[in-house]
DNA sequence: TAAAAAAAGTGACTTAGGTCATGGTTGAAA
DNA sequence: TTTCAACCATGACCTAAGTCACTTTTTTTA
């Protein structure tokens, strides 16, 4: 019997993916985690054959979880689950050592074929995001993509008010500081995360779940 | 039994629902729609009792269906689903007579009581968006909420870019037209949608799901 | 089909957003 | 202790965004 671990904080995603996989008389979900911190315990006490991570969850986001199990236990699958196209996170997700990408709003099928594939030793990436990321892979370490990991506390609470729809004038108002300041923050934030105005930022913020 | 009907595209959620109906052996559904156009075929075919519609869909949005259902078979009991605290949709849900009004994102056992109030003829608005909700609702219809319908189509594409975090250089090449001319319809929008900037309008067209 | 209304388009003008050069503070390494 | 690096802060300056008054085109409807 397959054991598998489904970390994921939105519970309807959770049942739907415990009701597909135990479709499967293999598989068996014997481990569910709200949040990534969840899962790393869980791991500690179980063993799984496969984790399936949702990147954007509370308390420790799917891609750290999908780190420190990748580290301490190489045996465990990881399949990384998204809401969205996103290539930064699908590059970090597959540099990490992910065994997969799926996008949540794949259908039914294609989901198990890539839980199926992913035991198998099989590496699926779901999307149009497969074409993005391989000639990516191809350049070598590509220096660009910076994650909001590299953020500062500062840059990280202003990402996320621009995400708020806010102005410069209420941020600078709310944390005490003079627009420039914002201004400032604002410009290393497009230049760490490579976008260009503060409507990409904002875009980014909801994107990787800051709002 | 109480037949159910459910629209929602994306396969997943549509799974976690079905699974958590069905745990009642007094729900069955016996319809499953992947958009609002699909929805009001199958009620033209069949009988439900109640219809759980995701908001945001393609082809035919959720509220529209919800419309059409409410004005056609107005037994049938209608529950909007949706992945944001929009209040401005909880609104115009409220509007067209929907009979609950759930977050996809909230725990299982609130996602089943929502169901079984709305079937024993309760209204249910989860989260946040009540407490926004009632006092607007107090002050007799409210004019402020025009909401996207009311946009034209050249309007509603524009908006759309915008979530794409294009700049008015780029939309209007992509449209052949003078910068000034994006920039005109952007003032529309931020007039009829009641906001203040691209980046707010970046933000709502995520949230209502245009890109 | 004429009149009215809605939508699409334009460019001069004002303001908020973003750049850049610079300075202060803190903490760790030499 | 000094030097270096990372973070935070600031304001002068320039550009893209947004407003406004207006014209043209398309659609409604009387």
């Amino acid at each position: 019997m397959i054991r598998v671990l489904i970390a994921e904080d939105q519970s309807l995603v959770m049942q739907g993916l415990k009701m597909m996989i135990e479709t499967d008389s293999e598989l068996k979900v014997t481990g569910e985690a709200r949040n990534g911190k969840e899962a790393v315990e869980l791991c500690e006490k179980n063993w799984f054959d496969l984790a399936i991570l949702d990147i954007r969850m509370p308390e420790m986001d799917g891609l750290e979880a999908a780190k420190i199990i990748r580290e301490r236990w190489p045996e465990i699958k990881v399949l990384m689950l998204t809401t969205f196209n996103d290539d930064e996170y699908a590059l970090e997700a597959l540099r990490i050592g992910a065994h997969g990408y799926m996008l949540k709003d794949a259908d039914a099928d294609s989901l198990i074929k890539s839980i199926k594939n992913c035991l198998n030793g099989g590496l699926h990436i779901q999307g149009e995001v497969a074409a993005k990321v391989v000639p990516r892979l191809l350049e070598k370490e590509n220096p660009s993509p910076k994650l909001h990991h590299t953020l500062t506390p500062r840059e990280t609470d202003i990402l996320r008010r621009i995400g708020e729809g806010k102005s410069n004038k209420e941020i600078a108002e709310e944390l005490a500081l003079s627009v420039g300041t914002v201004k400032n923050h604002i410009s290393v934030l497009l230049d760490k995360l490579d976008l260009r105005d503060r409507t990409q930022l904002a875009i980014f913020a909801i994107r990787n779940g800051l709002v």
